[in-house]
DNA sequence: CGCTAACAGTTCGTGCACTAAGTATCTGGA
DNA sequence: TCCAGATACTTAGTGCACGAACTGTTAGCG
């Protein structure tokens, strides 16, 4: 309702695809885990498996919850990666005995060892995508500030009834 | 080879899963989409069944492979969502009687009263993140340059064999 | 003319993302 | 103690994204 804030006499230029923020977004994203598949082909991981396997090296052994909340991931969406991930090796799935609920991800010593060549991927995708470590931090900001304001302002429920 | 243009002794902080910009992206980026989401309910579109419909409301008739090269995604992608679109009675899908090759993808009547609705999404949405207008193009442009980065630079092939 | 290469779309297989539903476990309170 | 609700993970189903293979059509070239 009141459409006239924010929006207004400018609806029409608003439907215009090439100036839609969220298609930006959309084809930004795909573009640049487009740009770390050949590089991370090279270790056997998708972009996805690449991020699992970053939590691990911050912290393991940890909870497949942890690693959902980390990646702001659904459980559900994590269980079948791991999966995978346990089937290439780099990580193991063990029930804590004190537990039996909970999920315990490891690194194998494949995993472990993987680190080092991920050491790598960063300044590689940065040569490659051409930007510079300010430029990488100012996207890294605007990214943030969006995430922010997704999450900050209320909107899991539609708002008003 | 020679790790230290560009990385070097930052490597250890690069790796960390906070500081990624590729994370970063892909959450603002599944973020923002599920922001969109409760919005596009009510019309009864889907994120990329909306951006269809943009390039459609710009101009139709059009083929497959022009609505592909808008939203910078595979055919294989396009095909199967048109299909649902034509299900969900927003489209038609027709071959052109010159050429029996291409697709033309039309607007139903139901697919274009369809865009009344969707003229209150930009602002609808701008509200609900909370964002100005010129933010708002201010992370245009930032993706844009980022999707620049990944199609300018010689990314395609692996670079050097 | 006939053949080959390019092109338009579709289909298939794999992996991701997400909702909903199901199973098992744990916890807090009557 | 026992039970209701919360919690941890899994599974099923739908849709998207993408590479690869396939069908059919068109265009160009000898």
């Amino acid at each position: 309702m009141t459409a006239i804030t924010g929006a207004g006499r400018h609806q029409d230029n608003d439907l215009l695809l090439e100036q839609q923020l969220c298609f930006a977004l959309t084809v930004a994203s795909r573009s640049v885990v487009g740009a770390y598949k050949p590089v991370l082909e090279k270790l056997g991981l998708t972009h996805p498996q690449y991020l699992v396997m970053l939590c691990l090296w911050e912290s393991a052994p940890r909870t497949l919850r942890s690693i959902s909340d980390a990646l702001a991931q659904a459980p559900a969406t994590i269980s079948p990666l791991l999966r995978r991930l346990e089937e290439a090796g780099f990580l193991t799935r063990q029930r804590v005995d004190g537990n039996e609920r909970t999920l315990a991800v490891g690194l194998t010593p494949a995993g472990a060892a993987l680190r080092q060549q991920a050491l790598a991927v960063p300044g590689t995708m940065m040569e490659r995508l051409g930007l510079t470590r300010e430029q990488v931090s100012e996207l890294h900001r605007s990214m943030m500030g969006l995430i922010a304001a997704t999450s900050g302002g209320n909107l899991d429920p539609v708002a008003e009834s």
